[in-house]
DNA sequence: AGAGTACCCTGCCAGC
DNA sequence: TGCTGGCAGGGTACTC
């Protein structure tokens, strides 16, 4: 369910609460979610303090002097700082319970997951974990852009829609947004990546940044049951042009928008505005 | 190497 | 009201 701009928005709520705070203890309620949970979170996380909360493309890392947890929340997942004594509801997989710090009491950081195709893995110190090994550029960041794009997909023929959500070319641009950029941009999922020129490359890589950017800012897309940290859904639903909207008039020219499936995922474009 | 497919799991919604 | 089928924002692993 998040894409970048959802965990983003989930980093920023958590860290205030998480860095600083010494982790008193782990309690796995089940012993996997996509991935087996390896020992080192039990035996090495209790103890150590939480240095930062970073992200990586849509993975959560908690650093710590022994080394860092690794989260991904899938398309289902969610953390939330709790008060410790805080009842465990449906899919509350995993608790990392955290000391007091200051005037505020115990707290947990609970991970809910109920399709469980999230993980939580460990990342030894100094070591860069291999699912994040071959990982692309931060769409924010200074390493990505049109050109980038451009000399990337020569000679690919697959979709560009397609090209856009392989998380070794950029990380972070899921199927909402790749819809929501591609629309922005006047492109047709459908165009092979080694079909689209420079120009309209920069113009993509410029729809990106500021649509993953303003999706941020308004607190990530809330669909289904996506809440920030502290409770609060986010706001972008409403922006949305494209995504979710198949058969309705476009928003451009009020044509009916078209809907397919393009490598396995649903795709809304419109067959007069994108080329 | 790149492209295409199958699969992981539960919840929710529309339609009957 | 209850059942069924289809669909869902993630990514990996496998084949060709």
């Amino acid at each position: 369910m998040p894409e970048l701009p959802e965990v983003e928005t989930t980093r920023r709520g958590l860290a205030p609460h998480v860095e600083g705070r010494r982790v008193s203890g782990v309690v796995l309620r089940r012993p996997d979610l996509r991935w087996p949970i390896p020992y080192e979170v039990v035996s090495l996380l209790p103890g150590q303090r939480v240095e930062a909360v970073r992200r990586r493309a849509k993975y959560l890392l908690l650093d710590t002097a022994a080394g860092s947890a690794l989260l991904h929340l899938g398309m289902s997942g969610s953390l939330r700082v709790l008060p410790a004594d805080t009842p465990v509801r449906a899919h509350d997989h995993v608790d990392i319970a955290l000391d007091p710090i200051g005037r505020q009491g115990a707290r947990v950081l609970r991970f809910n997951d109920p399709r469980r195709f999230g993980c939580l893995l460990w990342q030894p110190p100094g070591q860069t974990h291999e699912l994040l090994a071959d990982l692309g550029p931060e769409p924010l960041s200074d390493r990505f852009d049109g050109d980038y794009l451009f000399t990337l997909s020569r000679g690919r023929s697959a979709p560009v829609k397609t090209f856009l959500m392989d998380q070794r070319v950029v990380v972070g641009v899921g199927n909402i947004y790749a819809a929501e950029a591609l629309f922005a941009s006047g492109i047709s999922p459908l165009r092979a990546a080694g079909k689209v020129s420079r120009e309209r490359y920069r113009r993509l890589a410029d729809e990106i940044r500021r649509i993953l950017g303003h999706a941020i800012e308004r607190g990530g897309t809330t669909l289904r049951d996506f809440l920030a940290p502290d409770g609060a859904p986010g706001y972008f639903e409403q922006e949305l042009s494209a995504y979710g909207r198949g058969g309705e008039p476009c928003p451009r020219c009020g044509r009916p928008l078209k809907q397919a499936a393009i490598g396995q995922r649903t795709t809304v474009w419109c067959g007069h505005c994108q080329k």
